[in-house]
DNA sequence: TTCCTTCGATAGGTTACGTCA
DNA sequence: CGTGACGTAACCTATCGAAGG
């Protein structure tokens, strides 16, 4: 059964409806859908690029109709913004971009003060892109061919910042069974939301290129991503429930109303027989299919005639109202059992 | 100190794809 | 040429546990 709500309020499809294809009424107790912002991905596929997943292709294009701000969906689920827009973290460019590639500086710029341990060598990388890094258990080394642009250059960092590197510089000396949990530099989740923003998934070039410009593991991006998207899953999953339980609300709201006016004018019926037996024409229109039914009801008394005008025109015109909305109401019920046969 | 939240990391499962007999 | 088994890669999900408030 599909039923088309209008609440008031911009209609606003719930993502889960299309993330769980197989919840169907009967295990919700009601199944609403409001429109669907999403249409089918495959007809939309981009071209896939090389090295690059193709469900990873597919995947992007849908991911980014969750978190594009395209109206009518706008959720916006990434408040954390630790980078104004205003205020782009110079220095933070997306490595897959070709205008924004960063000259690599060498380890002879001696800038290269305080670094974060997490930095791995180039070889190591090169290492981890046979081997995604899993044989390599220690992020810690004293060679760097590279570091990371911006945190070196960046006179914003914290003393927090400093104490993790300090600690992470640290761990060196530490037994490796002992590690450490990690923690990213403030900066480096910056440029990783930046990123994820850009794209909520990575093909390889992608993360490799974010990994070294971050002097993280590949391994590292990729864990990061992953737990992003999972912590944006839900975060949108309770979106949908709150929304849901408002639209619940409403429609309990609006139940009762219904039933109230059912009542008054059951009870109006049978105080004021007489009338309800005039033939009612009133123009409703379908909840389901929009369409407009016209209907003419006849009780099949012959005493309803334009003759019997004793009561004003006042009463007349507030009881076919009456009648009107009783007759909806009744479409509306009969509607909800056997769609577009009411109108019909 | 204890409790709760956050978040990096891991394990196990799923899916899509390529290769080969 | 079609098909099933197998391996691989990437991802998802649940969970753990350290760190911090």
């Amino acid at each position: 059964m599909e039923l088309a709500l209008s609440l008031g309020d911009t209609p606003k499809p719930f993502t889960f409806l299309d993330k769980t294809p197989k919840m169907s009424s009967k295990d919700v107790g009601f199944c609403m859908g409001l429109g669907s912002a999403f249409s089918g991905r495959s007809d939309e596929k981009r071209e896939i690029r090389e090295g690059e997943d193709r469900r990873e292709v597919i995947r992007d294009e849908g991911e980014r109709r969750l978190l594009s701000s395209d109206p009518p969906v706008q959720l916006d689920l990434l408040p954390f913004s630790p980078v104004p827009r205003s205020q782009p973290p110079t220095q933070l460019r997306f490595p897959w971009l070709a205008d924004n590639l960063v000259p690599e500086p060498g380890p002879s710029d001696g800038t290269g003060k305080g670094l974060d341990v997490n930095r791995f060598p180039a070889v190591a990388i090169a290492a981890e892109e046979a081997d995604d890094g899993t044989a390599l258990s220690s992020p810690n080394s004293t060679v760097s061919s590279f570091q990371m642009d911006f945190c070196v250059r960046n006179g914003g960092r914290t003393k927090r910042d400093l104490e993790l590197e300090t600690e992470r510089a640290s761990d060196d000396d530490e037994n490796g069974s002992t590690r450490k949990k990690l923690r990213l530099t403030k900066e480096q989740s910056a440029f990783l939301e930046e990123s994820f923003k850009e794209h909520s998934t990575l093909n390889p070039k992608q993360k490799l290129a974010l990994a070294k410009q971050l002097n993280l593991r590949p391994r590292q991006v990729e864990v990061w991503f992953q737990n992003r998207r999972a912590r944006t899953k839900l975060k949108q999953t309770e979106v949908d429930c709150e929304y849901l339980k408002r639209c619940c609300e409403t429609l309990t709201q609006e139940n009762r109303k219904l039933q109230k006016e059912l009542q008054e004018l059951r009870a109006l019926k049978t105080s004021q027989p007489f009338y309800m037996q005039l033939p009612a024409t009133t123009l409703t229109m379908c909840p389901s299919c929009e369409r407009v039914a016209t209907t003419t009801t006849t009780t099949g008394s012959s005493g309803a005639t334009a003759g019997n005008n004793n009561n004003s025109t006042t009463n007349k015109a507030a009881l076919s109202l009456a009648k009107g909305r009783l007759y909806q109401v009744q479409q509306a019920h009969m509607h909800q059992a056997q769609p577009h046969q009411a109108a019909s």
